[in-house]
DNA sequence: AGGCAACAATATACATACGAACAATATAAA
DNA sequence: TTTATATTGTTCGTATGTATATTGTTGCCT
């Protein structure tokens, strides 16, 4: 079923690279719907384990990780790590800790039912993914994964600070 | 450069399913970010831009479209179609109409402000999408294109309804 | 030292997403 | 026809996203 089937779209997708990004976007939009089902029943949102997994596999010996850095790492903006370190802190899922080194910055880290959580929802979602994925095979995935590198680099970076500052 | 360049990713996507989903996740929120970016400077949102690109090209005769049929083609909640729809009419943008044969049904219509605005800045985002997407070549779009909708396909429909509810 | 720019987190106002529950209307079933 | 079910739009509460302004901290440069 194309996106034309789906959405009743002709003219607007005329571009063959309109019709690209709109499919992209419409497939992370479904994606991430998706995700969205599969954590509801754990109390969980995407981002919610997102971050979670990135406090359990990125955070280096440190054990944790500044805002700043987690909203690099998610590519969202710094205040919207404020309030989502709120709700999983109220959750009891992370905790705030002061940096030693560094009084302006907190360091977020897993709880222990934070990490109880995690152990037992990310095989559930690794199966869940590999499900979806299998759409595609492994050299074809490889190949999306090029493509969309190739898209990413052609934006820039994310956060506005420009790449090149010419002169 | 590579998402694990960029995010410092390297454990959580050691499966390249997950790494295929997290990257496409990812594009596509620059994508947003790009495009919102873009049109800002016309208080306007890309959100707001596709529904008025709908209601341009997708509302056949009667030159319009019911809310639940541009939740459906936007992939959205029909709930959140009230509230867009109240700022766009309140910017002037586009007009609720009473469908003649149905009372519970409004038509959302293009006022002459929001054609005169469409026919200005669809060009010029047209250009906008066409150079990002000339990072992939024709047959690399077609092929991407083509990978996503099988990816789609794999999801089921987006709006809770079931495909094939077995038995 | 003293001043000043950069930085981290927060606060605020807004736009967008979701699900759930509701009233009004339409339609199918009895 | 009356009753049951489905659909449309709205409202509510909540989660996520943006940009911007503010506060406190750091660090650099004179």
């Amino acid at each position: 079923m194309t996106l034309e089937d789906e959405l009743g779209l002709q003219k607007p997708v005329a571009l063959l690279g309109h019709k690209a990004l709109l499919s992209m976007c419409y497939t992370a939009s479904r994606l991430r719907k998706k995700a969205g089902e599969f954590f509801r029943p754990f109390t969980l949102t995407d981002v919610q384990f997102n971050l979670m997994m990135l406090l359990k596999h990125q955070s280096g010996n440190k054990k944790g990780l500044s805002q700043v850095q987690l909203s690099n790492m998610m590519l969202v903006n710094r205040a919207n790590i404020t309030s989502l370190v709120d709700r999983m802190e109220t959750a009891g899922l992370v905790a705030r800790t002061p940096a030693p080194s560094d009084r302006r910055t907190n360091i977020i880290k897993l709880t222990t039912r934070g990490k109880k959580l995690l152990e037992r929802v990310e095989p559930m979602y690794a199966r869940e993914v590999e499900g979806i994925m299998a759409a595609l095979k492994e050299p074809e995935q490889k190949k999306l994964i090029a493509m969309l590198e190739k898209i990413r680099s052609n934006i820039g970076d994310s956060n506005g600070k420009k790449k090149a500052p010419k002169t």
